[in-house]
DNA sequence: ATCGAGTTTCCTGATT
DNA sequence: CAATCAGGAAACTCGA
């Protein structure tokens, strides 16, 4: 897709949403279209960019931190971004912070824009209480971000997007093609009413508050475990049995070859290792209620309470709807000659992280 | 074209 | 008995 035509659409959006009724005070000033040059980062020319948002106090961020730091949540807290309007997102540092708890919730929904007030609140103090604006993150913070940043090139909608907006490298055009068509192939008859493309989504007309949490479409992502777990959208019988996914190939075909497509993503994202999606489970209990614990905190032992579903859930993000608790098993144990995982003997379905494993210490996750 | 990493799948046997 | 653990073997994808 030229970077015209995602103007085109991101103007088409933003036309549909507001033909003509002017918006008071300070969302009137969000609600200008934002033009191309506002929105379009060339790599190695960061105009608009100050630095990475989580290493610059929000008062200073850029429009493009704006943006990075909403992806983040967004795939945080697995909204589905293709209810997001960019032009809600069209604003910078200082206009961020004037914003009050309630234009935040009026904006991005109730519990999604409290989130968004809540991390900025925090980014806040933080920044007011470090006089060091710049400051390096640790290791273990860095290795967070690292992890949880680039899964933004997942999320419906927003990740073609912000790789566009945010990232703009020479071309992109093929891979944003590749994370669309990997979406549209995900989308099985009986749950074809999440989104369409990040296009349709936004030219479509999403009336007052953008997060509408009566909306099914709130329900569902691809990294929505809890909400779309595709129970019966297993498509029996593949009318070929052809080669599928990573592994020895199953003695018995199955899974839904035929909806995904055989041409895939030529990424590997990063961030998508097993214990990475391990780990972020534990470290966002709120968003996976009753997979798993931890049963040591500090020293990193957790226990698996849902190892089916936990198994499904890593299934459905490697687009395997065949992964059994088994399976996920014998991958956590090659994770002991690592030393990513430590054994914990006599204990059923727990686990340890070990020494090289990162981001799930509390002083780097900060829960 | 090749290789290594990181799984995925299957399997057998042991343990809880 | 079912679920889980252990770990070998082979197959596979992806990125380098």
């Amino acid at each position: 897709m030229a970077s015209s035509e995602l103007c085109q659409i991101l103007n088409n959006a933003n036309a549909n949403l507001y033909p003509s009724d002017p918006q008071p005070n300070l969302l009137n000033m969000m609600l200008r279209v934002p033009q191309l040059s506002e929105l379009t980062f060339n790599n190695n020319n960061n105009i608009n960019t100050t630095g990475p948002w989580h290493q610059v106090n929000p008062q200073s961020w850029s429009r493009q931190n704006v943006l990075e730091w909403i992806g983040y949540h967004v795939e945080d807290s697995r909204v589905d971004a293709s209810l997001l309007n960019m032009a809600y997102c069209n604003m910078d540092g200082p206009m961020l912070c004037g914003m009050s708890r309630d234009d935040l919730m009026a904006l991005f929904g109730a519990v999604f824009g409290d989130k968004l007030h809540h991390s900025l609140e925090n980014l806040r103090a933080r920044y007011a209480s470090d006089l060091q604006e710049n400051a390096v993150l640790s290791e273990s913070e860095f290795d967070l971000l690292d992890n949880l940043l680039f899964p933004f090139m997942s999320v419906p909608g927003l990740g073609p997007l912000l790789e566009t907006v945010v990232v703009q490298p020479t071309d992109r055009s093929e891979v944003e093609y590749s994370y669309l068509s990997e979406y549209r192939n995900q989308l099985t008859p009986e749950s074809d009413h999440g989104y369409d493309s990040l296009s349709e989504s936004l030219q479509s007309s999403h009336n007052g508050s953008l997060m509408n949490p009566s909306s099914p479409e709130c329900s569902g992502s691809d990294s929505d475990p809890e909400y779309s777990v595709p129970k019966d959208s297993v498509k029996p019988e593949p009318v070929q049995a052809k080669k599928r996914g990573r592994g020895r190939p199953p003695k018995q075909a199955k899974g839904f070859d035929h909806i995904i497509e055989s041409k895939k993503s030529k990424h590997a994202p990063r961030g998508t290792h097993l214990w990475e999606f391990i780990r972020d489970i534990l470290i966002h209990p709120e968003q996976h209620q009753g997979l798993m614990k931890w049963e040591d905190r500090r020293d990193g032992v957790f226990k698996f309470l849902k190892s089916e579903a936990v198994a499904q859930l890593w299934g459905q993000k490697k687009k395997n709807s065949s992964m059994t608790y088994e399976k996920l098993s014998r991958a956590m144990r090659y994770y002991y000659k690592r030393d990513i995982l430590e054994r914990v003997d006599g204990r059923r379905l727990v686990y340890k992280f070990g020494k090289n494993s990162t981001g799930w210490r509390i002083e780097a996750t900060g829960y």
